[in-house]
DNA sequence: TTGAATGTAAACAAATTGTAAACAAATTAG
DNA sequence: CTAATTTGTTTACAATTTGTTTACATTCAA
């Protein structure tokens, strides 16, 4: 399920656009300064982050500057949310990396249709994340996987069981996660396979790169 | 006096760019969703159109393969406006016969220069395209490939997916891609077939040109 | 310390691809 | 138009890679 999170310091805002987009059956994560915007971008892995252009602490121009900084936060889509008074010309001069706008008073409509259309064009291109984490970098699009810059070969899955790791490092995957999205629901392995490839990448990425969480499933170390 | 087309459905978005687009004396039109645009092309037959990539009923992409797909309308040049995220050389439009893009937010200058040079280019002549990767070069209008420099004869089928592959060198392309590109999704054969051509441009080109991904497809080796 | 969970090597099974050859279809030359 | 040639497709089978299971060793936490 597509992941949204809601940047702003009103409430009434934050309740009407997760109401809206909650109906539409996106999962909603909200924050309420731009601190704690950016530390939720960063724990949750929103597929797209709509942001207020006015808060305190920190705004959203900053935020999104410090997203766009950020290797492996640089997939997201963000969205501005911004007063009615400020014209285009305007905000398109701030170039803080904001991929589209949305105008203050909201119509629910219009929000969702324009959310939906980019989630449209996302999924499109959604196989086509890269991954960088530590000396481990992963091209989606390439099926490539460097390490320290030298290409090293995966098997198809050992590829996929990367690719979920690595999407969120820290996150402790349980088999039954692993087995849903590497093998599919309907497909049937013993989970020792998943052991079995978990050993092979540590063969080829490194002992220390993944790390077993007894009793649960394994992770990608921070 | 060059004709261009504008469709957005955000009006500010219309605003901006008619008023920079007609300083420099364009005929400027407007429509506000895919499904106007598409009409409107039809009517008006511009030179240009430049379209939002996320729009509420037809988006731009559907828009654009509407128009590839009319024989009539062919000519036209097509710029997508993307969002700043969406790297373009991935992006799915460009097989939807976009000619080139447009990131938000949109600089004036930089859009009157693109639109200018993209107006000269084409007029003087409408598909140059040529590729060169490695010791291969591939002249799309000749239907001709050289290694270093010498002439070899590849039969249609096998140029066509050499043209897919070039594209992108390293980039994975499934069979499915290559199907749908080189076939077409009407016509349908053997994915095996695929590995024969492979095979058979592999002597041509050399052993080392085209590698195998294993359970995924194939790519040209960087 | 003990038992369940995990690491790991090895064996086996399944899937994928390379490749030659046969045939069919399309194109070209005469 | 017909025959010859080229191109396209399928198939079969071998070689290789990948995926899965199993068995036993090891580790870790209760």
């Amino acid at each position: 399920m597509k992941k949204i999170l809601i940047v702003d310091d009103e409430k009434d805002i934050l309740e009407f656009l997760s109401y809206n987009l909650k109906k539409e059956g996106f999962s909603i994560y909200t924050a309420s300064d731009g601190l704690e915007g950016l530390e939720k971008t960063k724990k949750i892995k929103p597929d797209l982050i709509i942001v207020d252009l006015m808060m305190p602490k920190m705004n959203g121009i900053e935020m999104c500057e410090n997203i766009r900084n950020d290797k492996k936060l640089s997939n997201v889509i963000i969205l501005f949310l911004t007063a009615r008074s400020e014209d285009y010309t305007q905000i398109a001069a701030l170039d803080s990396g904001a991929d589209d706008f949305i105008k203050k008073p909201i119509k629910p409509k219009l929000l969702i249709s324009k959310v939906k259309s980019i989630m449209r064009r996302f999924s499109l291109n959604k196989n086509l994340k890269n991954y960088i984490h530590k000396d481990v970098e992963l091209d989606i699009e390439k099926y490539s996987v460097k390490i320290k810059g030298d290409n090293i070969k995966l098997a198809r899955k050992e590829f996929d069981l990367l690719k979920l790791l690595i999407n969120q490092p820290g996150k402790v995957y349980t088999r039954e996660e692993i087995l849903n999205d590497v093998w599919g629901n309907d497909i049937h392995v013993v989970d020792r396979t998943i052991d079995v490839h978990i050993n092979r990448l540590r063969d080829k990425l490194g002992q220390k790169f993944i790390e077993t969480v007894k009793g649960i499933g394994y992770k990608i170390c921070e």
